[in-house]
DNA sequence: GTCAAAAACTGATAAAACTCATATTTTCCG
DNA sequence: CGGAAAATATGAGTTTTATCAGTTTTTGAC
């Protein structure tokens, strides 16, 4: 069974996404410019270095925006879930993509054109306004990343990337929280080396704080991760 | 002397600040809602913690954002300089300063209040947009830090914060470029400590790439710094 | 200029993390 | 279900960077 595109007037995110203030002619107006696309594990969204053409919403799955370096080696800048905006800062600032979108899951998303997008931003102040803040804390969050990547150590780190997976991926209720991802993803959200995320993980789960089997972690104890990744805050 | 505190309207930022889009009337009004300070090198604009009442504007000197760890470590994110806005994001995204914004130099500096600056962004839309478009790039640049904190060694990070000085604070005309900047400081623009940046100055002294008298660092060849930061691009 | 404090510098050593090599397990395709 | 490919896991050795201790130079007040 193929996944249908949602109508944005009943669509699950209507009222939390950055549309949530949009009058009903609005949504109507977006639902017939968008285009749905599906994505399986591994495909890209957009490129690292192409011209924005519009903005992406995701419906469903798990999305990575991630830089290359020219020796191969990745750094993931965020992960992205089900009623997250993608792509929407080259746009505004007309720059080309500094980095890649890549479908970590099978994944759904929304494309919405430039020329509806901005008509959007431009009409109705709400939509603006709420972009405006989803900068502002776009920003906090990256200003963070950077804090802690330049003062705290690969085990912190680590522990503090295990805890964004299970807040941005945890389903309601899902006790304990369990995710399949490689070592290979883990390690360019932490910024270190595939061998020392795995070495770190083995201690943690000597220590019972995780289980593990093969890609798929299972976070047993969320409280000591807590106290490692602010071990000194 | 004491420094003058500059009429919005004759200000020699006037157009190429936030504020370039505003009418006359809108900078009268800023004009009177503005306050204007000095502060010596070394005293605190902004205090990580606190609620942000306003925001700044910069008149003169240079200014450092920094966000200090536990240990007495300090991160630098961002550099100011003449011209800049400084504390608007924590003020949109409603929240306490997550860093410090502290006078590297003899800086002046316009205090805009809340109420004023909220004003002229919900009346005037070019003011907004120009604000978001600000958001934007400050989103971008940081992300870059981010990449470059986690894929660049030392090396090629110190060239690229002195790289950073140099295109932030050369005057026109004035080559070679000079600055005085404490090796501390330097530190916690590359996200490093301070040994390891002495060091490299001096390789970099003994490549005949800059010189150094006391605390001022003068840039000769910022073509061979070009080449040590991007060595891997 | 003089002197004390602060900052820059240097060297030795230790710690953290990376790389490379290799063994083991998991995945998944036929 | 079998087997190859991919991914995880572990070990040894090296590199990078941090830390600590000490010396020299610079700075700024008097």
């Amino acid at each position: 069974m193929k996944p249908q595109a949602p109508h944005c007037q009943s669509c699950q995110f209507k009222d939390s996404s950055l549309f949530k203030q949009c009058h009903l002619h609005e949504l109507e107006e977006l639902n017939e410019s968008k285009c749905f696309n599906s994505y399986k594990k591994g495909q890209v969204i957009f490129h690292e270095g192409n011209r924005p053409l519009g903005i992406f919403c995701v419906y469903g799955g798990k999305v990575k925006v991630s830089r290359m370096g020219s020796d191969g080696k990745e750094q993931i800048i965020r992960l992205a879930k089900k009623g997250d905006t993608l792509g929407y800062r080259s746009l505004i600032d007309n720059t080309k993509y500094t980095a890649s979108a890549i479908a970590l899951d099978e994944t759904e998303v929304c494309f919405i054109p430039a020329t509806e997008f901005n008509k959007l931003v431009d009409e109705n102040v709400k939509v603006s306004t709420d972009l405006m803040k989803m900068l502002a804390r776009a920003l906090g969050d990256t200003q963070d990343k950077l804090i802690h990547l330049a003062m705290k150590p690969v085990r912190e780190r680590l522990a503090e990337a295990l805890l964004l997976l299970k807040s941005t991926y945890q389903e309601e209720g899902k006790t304990p929280f369990s995710i399949s991802i490689s070592r290979e993803d883990l390690s360019s959200i932490v910024g270190t080396a595939k061998e020392t995320v795995i070495r770190f993980l083995s201690e943690f789960k000597e220590d019972g704080i995780i289980t593990t089997h093969g890609s798929e972690i299972t976070i047993l104890n969320p409280e000591k991760l807590v106290k490692i990744s602010s071990m000194y805050d």
